[in-house]
DNA sequence: CGTTATATTGAAGTGCGTCAAAAAGTGTGG
DNA sequence: CCACACTTTTTGACGCACTTCAATATAACG
């Protein structure tokens, strides 16, 4: 249930057989969630974080106006709101995207995590923290990135993270999103961001249609985007 | 030294005596830092966490191209790079935006508390996250918000921040930035800047010169701006 | 006081938004 | 399987926010 979870974190440092155990024994349960389902509303008090264990889901924030803004895209093998579990409450909106597989961590179970798991608290921290590297990511493309780059880069993004999760099939991955999705994910509008993916595609670098992105020349598209995947940190920690 | 930190700490939850000293006890050295002084760089092993004790400093990421976005900035009390503690090195630069003086903990004295002092890690934890609280806002500011409200948005952010530190005098505070570089926090040109301030200022809103931003209406200000605190946590944690 | 950095203004260009309409895709029930 | 309604994508025309380039004014500083 929480392999993907579990692939990530070690992915950047070690993770013992007893701490797997408490993790997992964390998750007391799981559920479905339809496309578009609000998972949790901004501001909604917290007592459980919640693991995807499949499927697509978002943060976004809302505008008085209507405007939104989607501040992060996550995979499975996420958690979609650990930081809910220091916040108590979240500033934004999550949700699903897709038809979408969570499991619920109660709050209770992951403190007493932290007080005889310190090493596994850093990890879970980190994980946190990574979050945070890819919102300053985002911070980056919305305020200098021009719209194609600027969806190239998270092409980019999305090919390094899916990958990590096995969900890359060759030179593709399914994507089950809304071109207006994607969009607020850009801080652009629905109609420019076709005329966005319009160009991409003529520049032979990613065709993005029925919930499927290809990307030919991955190498190609990471050029164009000048994307550079330390700020994912893929890598194994030192320590 | 750390009082600054402390009495934010205590913003969102109780601190004990114990810890309090234990979070001392990091500490081992302070500095002074001159304006544009690059503080740490992206990549940079890390063996030491930062305290901003005073001035301004900001988090920036640039594009091969020279164009840069700051996607945060700090003020006294504020970790610099608390997250750099779990992410070994970090994604983006940290640059002082004015004479700084600094307070430097080492991270195995960090590791140590976490070992020892669960509540205070969670609650440091809770910092870091704090940190991706406003990044998500900046988000949705540089991808919704029209200029001089993103700019408004901003005056009240810092506004509420540095009410805490008590570094708002009347319906001022201290300000040593250039609109160049209030731009880069905005994804602006600093020409586009100056014309935004102006806006601000012609409609009474913000006067913001020689480094000092004056609000003559901090009310208005937020209703201009949209403005709802919310995502800084100011009040206590509900345990 | 001169020198340099920063702020300010103008004019012209561009990326992106808005509005509106058409085309293509998707799902449903007959 | 088709007919139908609805959603999503696509295109066009026009307007606006912001950028770029260039010049001038003002402030900061030794």
């Amino acid at each position: 249930m929480i392999d993907l979870l579990l692939l990530k974190l070690r992915q950047r440092d070690a993770v013992s057989a007893e701490e797997e155990s408490a993790l997992r024994g964390c998750f007391d349960s799981a559920e479905t969630v339809d496309a578009h389902k609000v998972i949790l509303r901004s501001g909604q008090l917290l007592h459980r974080s919640i693991l995807l264990l499949d499927g697509l889901v978002c943060r976004s924030k809302d505008l008085p106006d209507g405007r939104r803004q989607i501040t992060a895209l996550h995979v499975p093998g996420d958690f979609l709101d650990l930081h809910g579990f220091t916040l108590k409450r979240l500033d934004h909106d999550v949700m699903a995207l897709a038809p979408s597989q969570l499991a619920f961590a109660p709050h209770d179970r992951i403190i007493r995590l932290t007080e005889k798991f310190p090493h596994l608290t850093r990890l879970l921290w980190l994980s946190t923290n990574l979050d945070a590297a890819m919102h300053r990511e985002w911070e980056l493309s919305l305020g200098q990135r021009l719209g194609p780059v600027r969806a190239a880069h998270l092409f980019c993004e999305l090919y390094e993270r899916l990958q990590v999760v096995n969900r890359v099939e060759g030179n593709a991955f399914h994507f089950p999103i809304h071109q207006a999705e994607f969009g607020e994910c850009l801080g652009l509008t629905a109609v420019h961001t076709n005329r966005v993916l319009r160009d991409l595609k003529q520049q032979g670098l990613v065709e993005f249609a029925r919930k499927r992105a290809i990307i030919p020349d991955i190498d190609q598209l990471r050029d164009f985007a000048q994307f550079d995947p330390a700020y994912l940190y893929l890598e194994k920690m030192l320590r």
